[in-house]
DNA sequence: TGTTGACCTGGAGCGCACTCCAGGGTGAAT
DNA sequence: ATTCACCCTGGAGTGCGCTCCAGGTCAACA
């Protein structure tokens, strides 16, 4: 993985580079190129005058909602669906529709994960005893 | 998907059929056959008289251990090296260490998505603003 | 005795989310 | 002039965790 960054190596274009937007954002280079690949960026970046990717503030922060979502384990199809009401006008109550159920589905999950690692405490607990009175 | 999930339909054999343990564990029979071959059963279940394989109770009470470490998120390769130390005299020590280790890492990814849950109320509640002042 | 329905095995196939690669371009520095 | 680091594209490859399938056995029931 690069870890260098250039902020501006060429051209008179502004932005950031694809490396510096992935350290910025979290992400590889690979994987910013594939959610373009796959429609989830509001816009495809500007380019330099050679064709280089430049991203804009706006766009690393959009890029910070994708890592939202993917962390909070939303599916890429799922983003994208999210990401084409962008270009609907007058799609904000779908969208809030999306963001409220999705917050459902992670709420669930929270639940039962917390659950199992009440197990795996419990677990522990019973390791610890034995371990202790070995 | 089988829902009938007979409980004893042959031989004299004890134990739940594999359909049985499938409803018991919330696994699916494919799953079931798929974990035994990964080697992520303390001992393979008993065969009845023809072959089929009987779930005693402790099998079952295992296969909610598996449930609970993968929903947690653990690897099959994980669990596997878990498992495999169970075969080894006196490294409960080790297999505690597993526990607290992947309980750490459980607790921080909660972290992780209890902080995102929070980004995506924020932009839930920036919808609700834009969608009432339309 | 024939027909179910659940079970068996070995192995192929699948969906997902990346990740890597070949082959090529560009501009700055030495 | 060449070296270097970075960038580009299209497409192949990977790892994971299942999931499905063909072809067959077995026991119970009509």
């Amino acid at each position: 993985m690069t870890v260098t960054a250039n902020q501006l190596p060429s051209g008179p274009a502004e932005g950031l580079t694809i490396s510096a937007a992935a350290v910025a954002s979290g992400l590889t280079v690979d994987t910013l190129r594939y959610y373009e690949k796959e429609g989830l960026t509001l816009h495809p970046p500007e380019r330099s005058s050679s064709g280089q990717r430049r991203y804009a503030e706006s766009d690393v922060r959009w890029l910070g909602t994708l890592v939202m979502l993917r962390k909070t384990g939303m599916p890429i199809r799922d983003i994208r669906r999210f990401v084409d009401l962008y270009r609907v006008e007058g799609s904000e109550p779908d969208r809030l529709a999306i963001l409220e159920s999705h917050r459902e589905h992670v709420r669930e999950q929270l639940r039962e994960v917390q659950t199992h690692l009440e197990a795996i405490d419990r677990k522990i607990d019973f390791y610890n005893d034995k371990v202790m009175n070995k």
